[in-house]
RNA sequence: ACCCGGGUGGUGGAAUUGGUAGACACGCAGGACUUAAAAUCCUGUUCGCAGUAAUGCGAGUGACGGUUCAACUCCGUUCCUGGGUACCA
């Protein structure tokens, strides 16, 4: 009887299926454990071998908890509303939601033939309506929240009606954009009211700078934008003002942070997150600025803002003063000059006459420059004096102000001083434009590099000479602080999420618009399906395409708010990761028809144990889910406020593809020196090419045969050695795609290998972390490893050959040497070594002549997670009546393993630490070095015996005592 | 530029807390079985030198230096490479 791997797995997922021996129960005594995998995009290109590495070492997992007794939860979906079918749909008119389907349905029957243990009665899908229902109450709760900065949390809105009814914004320890009394609130009118909650909401609309694209005729969120582009397609991106809806995570900063401490993520994954988040601390500054000339002096010149301005404020000051915001407080006096963002709303006022034109000039050329040409040129150095000085607070000097496009109107104050002896920017912006350098460092400025040190001693800094620069910061804040000029100030790089998509397919907005002003749709009438549209293409002014269908958003109905008007349904959709921020609760409690998930069941299940997916989700989807998380968490719906307690990321699966050195119509061998600019590429030719690059002429006329035609229009200068005719080819590691050439369909490996051998080779490969080539050359030792475990059961001439009878202790000790190491390396997700061990294990079996069924059983135990169907099959032949998937995991005994003391290799040499080692010049031959070594060092412990003895080359022994 | 990873045979990769580097697999070479092929099995395989051989000697984890009885592992400098961020004050 031979391995017949298709007929079994063929048998058993038949039988799985039949059984629903998946299906998980949110009942159970046994201890719950939650292994979740990021869901897919069905794409139209259907899964490559690199989509299943993630989803096979989690699938392992989730059979190993379940072999060890836990009552696992491991499902499917997908993340079905996205921008590529909609793109398709525009060309093609076909709707997203029948290519969707057809795209889900090759998913899953790819999945399907790798043997996955997903509960699919679970499966969850973002663009159904029963789902997306839900998607919309939790926007409603984002929209009707609000986060108290002083209990530190989201709260219903109605907390904040009462603190305006009851004290206007004076409650302590919050700031508020704008000021009112309760008396004044009361005396705001609705649509005023309205808008001043919408500063508040958790999920708000506002008008504001967005990543407009014009192919895509749509708004990308910061992380779709890659280089001042569209990451899908390439099309330029540039800044346009619209009304948005955002997600104030902003608010969430600090807890976002925080929480990264109590999560098991990778600390390079936690590291991009801080990044993102970008906390700093500081202090603002307030600088005032030289009265300029008066409006008498300026005349028609003088701009009307500026009048306006000294008009209102009635100061004898003619501005408002300068706010900038430093991480450097310390360096002030080392101030030489000022830079404000061009789109600072104090550029008009300040500029005087005699620089007017020239700044003009200058914002006229910001405005020409597209995001693409500044990312492009980011160390030009631009910009243009003001003609206006700020007034150094400590020792009255002047500073001037310039406009520089390198100060981001958004992020601080839009401002900031410039410190060239210790700052590099500041440093080659006044070496560019001859500003003289004041150094507070001393020694630590050469006067040709900045030095941002913190522990030079102050020097040229009045008050603060000689004081270390990091105690410095603190003293100059309180200072600050007593004379009124200043306060400490915390930043942050992350920015409000933009929610809103101009598109078709995503989740529409719960929301209605009547006379200016939101307002939520009822929580009875959801979902708001998506209706059907004819055209994809984008309604007027940039909206969404279902901004064309008048009967529809007109279908709203007047809400009664007391505010006149028409209503009319917002017609921009959620974007992709709307869906994605909470699916894995909807995975618990799927069918639930009454709320999103129920409270018992996710108490039950609780957070993700294990959650496995791709690093390039690290800063979006990642963020977006742990900020709804702690919204759910903070207004009483779920019982904890981190989604993820581990995360593993696995490594993207790459190709390799190979080129032609082309010229002229003429092949040449590929030298590392040689130029790579006529190349042409190898189709396929990843399973032609040997390691090195090599292709020889045998396997050119193998592919000419199997692909004829694709290596026509060109010649081959054949280089010649002992073997025969071949030449190099030039090798590189490219993402896999379609368009590449160096795609493997999985399909075509479990056809040829089996689902088992697939699964083990994938995890093989290297460990699931790490970014690999894909290369099918080594998936033979994992198909023979199968086929020789086969072996120790069945022969295929003489049939039967498993027995009961007892093992030895050898036996035993090949078995629970593989128990222990190969939990260990489950548990690490360290499964490259796991498929090792179970070579070496099955080697020492056939070496050792066992098949006895006592240590056989245990095998297959071990061995269901990897290779389930094969572990089935001999677990039945063996004559189990139940099934090896609910079969208990075998303990490991240490009894068998414990090596006698002669095995102990050796150890010796003064050196204390938690343990000692000794070395010793040995003549003598190594088992007589051993037994004296041994007797020195027990003579020495006082009849202990060593730990562990290791024998070295140099003629050394090594003792560990 | 900054922040994280990573550099080990012809190849993918092992080495869990510093303890005989190269497990396991691929590839390659040789052999057994076979009319032949497939399949299977056995032997060898880090490099260099010596030897018919068993084996011996020397070098060796990107490079240089340090700590240690002992370093792929820890520290310093440097080179290369993958990823992330990008004028964030």
């Amino acid at each position: 009887m031979e391995y017949d791997f298709r007929a079994i797995e063929k048998n058993w997922q038949k039988k799985w299926t039949e059984t629903n021996a998946y299906k998980v129960s949110n009942e159970s005594p046994k201890p719950k454990f939650y292994v979740l995998d990021m869901f897919p995009y069905p794409s139209g290109a259907g899964l490559h071998v690199g989509h299943p590495l993630g989803y096979i070492a989690s699938d392992i997992y989730a059979r190993y908890k379940r072999l060890k007794g836990f009552n696992v939860l491991h499902p499917m979906g997908y993340d079905s509303f996205g921008l590529p079918a909609e793109q398709y749909a525009l060309e093609t008119g076909q709707h997203p939601a029948v290519t969707t389907e057809k795209n889900i349905a090759t998913f899953r029957s790819q999945l399907d033939k790798i043997g996955f243990s997903f509960d699919w009665s679970r499966e969850v899908r973002t663009s159904d309506p029963k789902y997306y229902k839900w998607t919309q109450w939790i926007f409603l709760q984002l929209f009707e929240s609000w986060y108290n900065p002083a209990t530190g949390k989201a709260e219903p809105l109605a907390t904040l009606k009462k603190m305006f009814e009851e004290d206007g914004t004076q409650t302590a320890g919050i700031r508020h954009q704008v000021s009112f009394t309760a008396p004044e609130w009361k005396t705001f009118s609705e649509n005023r009211k309205l808008e001043i909650l919408m500063d508040y909401r958790l999920a708000f609309s506002s008008f504001g700078e967005v990543n407009w694209c014009e192919a895509l005729g749509t708004v990308l969120a910061n992380d779709e934008v890659v280089n001042g582009v569209s990451e899908r397609g390439g099309h330029p991106v540039v800044k346009k003002k619209m009304r948005q809806w955002y997600l104030r995570i902003t608010v969430y900063a600090d807890r976002l942070l925080e929480g990264l401490e109590r999560v098991e993520f990778s600390e390079s994954l936690k590291e991009q997150q801080r990044n993102w988040i970008g906390k700093s601390q500081g202090a603002e500054i307030s600088f005032n600025l030289t009265p300029g000339p008066s409006p008498k002096e300026t005349g028609a010149s003088g701009s009307v803002d500026s009048r306006l301005a000294i008009n209102a404020s009635g100061l004898m000051s003619h501005h408002s003063p300068l706010t900038v915001y430093t991480t450097r407080p310390d360096t002030i006096f080392g101030v030489d000059f000022m830079v404000i963002a061009p789109e600072h709303e104090l550029v008009q006022q300040i500029t005087t006459p005699d620089q007017k034109e020239a700044i003009d000039n200058y914002l006229t050329y910001v405005k020409s420059r597209s995001d693409r040409e500044r990312m492009a040129e980011v160390k030009q150095i631009t910009g243009c004096f003001t003609g206006a000085y700020a007034i150094n607070p400590f020792d009255g000097r002047e500073i001037p102000v310039w406009i520089a496009e390198y100060v981001l109107a958004g992020y601080g104050t839009g401002a900031i001083m410039g410190v060239p002896c210790g700052d590099q920017r500041d440093y080659s912006f006044a070496k560019h434009f001859n500003i003289p350098i004041t150094n507070i460092i001393g020694d630590h400025f050469d006067g040709q590099v900045a030095n941002p040190t913190k522990d030079a001693l102050l020097t040229n800094s009045g008050f603060l000479n000689g004081m270390p620069m990091r105690d410095a910061i603190d003293v100059v804040i309180t200072k600050l602080v007593e004379m009124g000029i200043g306060k400490r100030q915390v930043n942050y790089k992350m920015r409000d999420a933009g929610f809103s998509r101009q598109r078709y397919w995503g989740e529409p907005f719960p929301i209605v618009w009547n006379g200016g002003e939101a307002f939520p749709v009822d929580e009875k009438d959801l979902p708001l399906e998506l209706p059907h549209v004819e055209k994809y293409g984008p309604g007027p002014q940039g909206e969404g395409p279902l901004a064309n269908l008048i009967d529809w958003v007109t279908s709203a109905p007047t809400p009664l708010h007391g505010v006149a008007g028409g209503a009319l349904r917002e017609t921009s959709t959620m974007p992709g990761y709307a869906g994605s921020s909470w699916y894995f609760l909807r995975y618990m409690d799927p069918q639930n028809d009454e709320t999103f998930c129920g409270r018992k069941v996710s108490d039950y299940w609780n957070q993700v144990d294990v959650y496995v997916g791709g690093t390039e989700h690290a800063v979006g989807h990642l963020l977006y889910s742990r900020m709804w998380t702690k919204v759910l968490f903070d207004l009483g719906h779920i019982g904890y406020d981190e989604p993820y307690k581990r995360l593993v990321n696995q490594g993207m699966i790459t190709g390799k593809s190979y080129f032609f050195l082309l010229e002229n119509e003429v092949v040449f061998s590929y030298k590392k020196q040689d130029d790579t600019a006529s190349l042409k590429r190898f189709k396929y030719g990843h399973n032609y090419v040997d390691n090195l690059g090599k292709l020889t002429r045998k396997m050119f006329d193998k592919y000419n045969a199997e692909h004829p035609g694709a290596a026509d229009g060109f010649s081959i200068q054949w280089l010649r050695d002992g073997e025969g005719e071949y030449i190099y080819l030039k090798e590189e590691s490219e993402k896999m795609s379609k368009s590449k050439f160096n795609v493997d369909n999985p399909n075509d490996l479990v056809d040829k290998y089996g689902a088992d051998t697939f699964r083990m080779y994938e995890m093989f490969l290297g460990p699931v972390e790490a970014s690999k080539p894909w290369d099918t050359k080594g998936i033979e030792g994992v198909h023979r490893f199968l086929k020789k475990l086969w072996r120790l059961f069945y022969d295929d001439m003489k049939g039967k050959v498993w027995n009961t009878d007892a093992a030895t202790a050898d036996e035993l000790k090949i078995l629970h040497r593989a128990i222990r190491k190969i939990e260990d390396d489950t548990e690490r997700f360290s499964f490259n070594t796991a498929v090792s061990t179970f070579m070496i294990c099955v080697n020492e079996l056939t070496d050792a002549k066992c098949h006895k069924k006592e240590v056989l059983d245990q095998i297959l135990v071990l061995l269901t997670p990897y290779a389930p169907h094969i572990a089935a099959e001999l677990w039945h032949l063996l004559g189990h009546e139940g099934s090896v998937l609910d079969a208990s995991y075998p303990v490991f005994n240490a009894k068998h393993v414990t090596e006698s003391a002669k095995e102990y290799p050796v150890s010796i040499n003064g050196r204390v630490r938690t343990s000692i080692s000794i070395a010793l010049d040995i003549t003598q031959p190594e088992v007589e070095a051993i037994v004296l070594a041994n007797d020195i060092v027990q003579k020495w412990l006082e009849g202990k015996a060593p730990k562990k003895i290791i024998y070295v080359k140099n003629k050394m022994v090594n003792v560990v005592v």
